[in-house]
DNA sequence: TTCCAATTAACAATCATTGAAGATTGGTGC
DNA sequence: GCACCAATCTTCAATGATTGTTAATTGGAA
């Protein structure tokens, strides 16, 4: 994603208005690499401006993907999650907490596989499931 | 997953009580390789017995998830699938409609991820998305 | 056949997300 | 600096998938 003055420019030259709670949201997602929820960044913003509404984040989050600038994930967790990490990388999830994590794995060993059916495969995905050391902890006791 | 028969002495042997409502659901889940929903595995059971409440087919889908005989699946499509097939396989999911299908690739040449948190990795999931044929068609009318 | 715990059906509630509509405001042009 | 209006924001209702609750029903052991 880009810096929040970067998307600043962008929104402007798009003729987009550049509000208060869009600046925020921007700051809220700059590096942030929790692959936070809708709700996770409302909590944040509302921390620095109280009257965001939940509708504004949701409505800014989608803006923002439908831009390229954010890649919205459903990793099974429960609810949708924000990555603004646009390198290709690949997902750990904690089974227990649900914590995403980043991980760069080489895909391409894997071979797409060939389809008769004409499906034409755009991407792989692959995550990687298990417990952080904190819920492998917790569960064994 | 086991037989219906199979899961009638499976469920008996456990002290479950076997049901018209579980025997029809287990024969609309027998041989089913279309990763169907709950929604889908109702429609089908109430074709036959009209009364069954969708809430008997989830407790019954859980219940055979509890039990190792049915995997559910979050392939991000809205709604959970249930997959009756135990093998090891991998997912191929159609952007445009939904519908999943089953592909066997060798995932041992990805490296797992070593973690220095010390997060245990319990399975690798691979999923390939894109569009069927009907769907690329659509969508490049 | 009796009996009771397990199961079922009906329905309310939850959670994440989206729809709708009226109130507010960024920023362009004066 | 001020007025204006489309874009944006807030509020609140609605959605769709799933789960909680509870009273009525029933499988199957005795
Ligand atoms: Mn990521
Ligand atoms: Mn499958
Ligand atoms: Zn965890
Ligand atoms: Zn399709």
């Amino acid at each position: 994603m880009k810096s929040p003055t970067e998307l600043t420019e962008l929104f402007r030259a798009q003729g987009l208005k550049v509000t208060p709670q869009r600046q925020c949201i921007f700051r809220a997602l700059h590096g942030n690499d929790r692959h936070p929820t809708a709700e996770a960044i409302h909590e944040q913003v509302t921390a620095e401006m109280p009257t965001v509404s939940l509708r504004t984040v949701y409505q800014t989050l989608h803006d923002l993907a439908d831009m390229g600038e954010l890649v919205e994930l459903d990793l099974g967790t429960g609810s949708g999650r924000f990555d603004p990490n646009l390198e290709p990388h690949q997902h750990v999830v904690c089974d227990g907490c649900g914590r995403v994590y980043d991980v760069v794995v080489d895909v391409s060993p894997i071979r797409t596989p060939r389809f008769a059916n004409g499906f034409r495969v755009d991407r792989t995905e692959v995550v990687f499931r298990g417990r952080c050391r904190a819920c492998s902890a917790a569960a064994g006791s």
